[in-house]
DNA sequence: AACTTTAGAAACGGGTCGTTCAGAAACATT
DNA sequence: AATGTTTCTGAACGACCCGTTTCTAAAGTT
């Protein structure tokens, strides 16, 4: 049984670890795994996606995804949330409501299309597991809560935001109509982020 | 095949409706299947829940489910959206921005709990499926969307609100946040709802 | 050469799905 | 009372996927 929380972090053993005795993991079919699951999620939805169909499309054995990722989930949240281009790198910037908002322009664009779908698909399923929904916490929501919570300190030293605002509930508010519009499956436009962005502007100054 | 939008709306049929020939529909039967899907879903998710287990559970057929539901995610939605409880009446209030704040506290009341639980895994699985997304907007998230449009306008008209406020992203801003807060899991408290109708306050005002 | 770990293939028992068929029950109509 | 219509429960169906086990082969280390 190989934890979530194994899964989630970097697999950064390609240099440093001690690498022990016994054939090594492939390689190759861990990336043609996880390959075939975002091939797949482009005609079907997470619901539909079996593991079974992963195997037979990566030319893998079942036996081999299921010693490495513990279900269907777990394979889903690797192959989408740790895909490149859902990063959360810190933009530098003025002030820090420039810096919020270069995160949640950021986030919505994510979150649009496809890959925006997907991520709402593996939101949902999350809600049934409590195992599941830690892991999507972990590996996906507290990278965007961290960032926000820098910018939301340096606003409150600098003046920018009011001294006592709560920094927890401010997030659920900055993040919350993104991933609002998201599950409720309207699309994310131009007008929508701007009128947003109005009024989390009053919401958050001082 | 029955459709989903059939479904949703209220069954009526009870005095008025010209009763056709041949059995009549028990109802004892469709309560059951109603009583036993929430009584099961204080033990399982939505999705270890199974419409046999249901039947069973009911002492009903499989088929007369089927007959009057097309799958799983159209009982739970009945069972739990339209029981006594989830309405959405609208309360007097002095201000537009009362008004808000009444819908919003009475929606984290609802949503707290094993009925909160439950939403979140009904709006999880509607993800997967847009036909269930759209019944689930059409019964529930709109609703909500309805009742903070009218307060909306009112605060607009009355000068409490500014005139060229976005009514439709001003509402996805104040049910992101409660919503938001469900689906990552966290639970409501005073201090969350204090600080979020701060924010809302200031957002909204002219 | 011996040991260890992984890969892939096949098969398993168990469960759910959504459908179909059968026979009985509960109505309205004639 | 007889007929027609619709719904009811129960049983069985083929199909699919689950997660696990068992096996042989492969690919490394010591």
């Amino acid at each position: 049984m190989v934890s979530y929380s194994q899964l989630a972090q970097e697999h950064a053993d390609s240099d440093d670890a001690p690498r022990s005795a016994g054939r090594p993991r492939s390689e190759e079919s861990r990336r043609a795994i996880l390959d075939s699951t975002r091939r797949l999620l482009t005609h079907m939805s997470v619901q539909k996606l079996s593991i079974e169909a992963i195997a037979k499309k990566a030319g893998v054995g079942k036996t081999t995804i299921y010693r490495w990722w513990p279900n269907k989930q777990a394979v889903v949240m690797e192959a989408i949330l740790h895909q490149p281009g859902f990063m959360n790198i810190l933009p530098a910037s003025a002030t820090a409501f420039e810096g919020i908002k270069a995160q949640t322009d950021k986030l919505m664009r994510q979150m649009t299309g496809k890959s925006g779908r997907v991520v709402a698909e593996i939101i949902g399923d999350a809600q049934g597991d409590p195992e599941a929904l830690r892991t999507l916490i972990d590996g996906f929501f507290q990278e965007r809560y961290n960032a926000l919570a820098r910018f939301i300190q340096e606003g409150k030293q600098n003046g920018e935001f009011a001294a006592d605002l709560d920094a927890e509930a401010a997030i659920d508010v900055i993040l919350g109509p993104v991933f609002f519009r998201l599950i409720s499956g309207q699309d994310f436009d131009s007008a929508f982020e701007q009128s947003v962005s109005k009024m989390l502007y009053k919401a958050l100054a001082a």
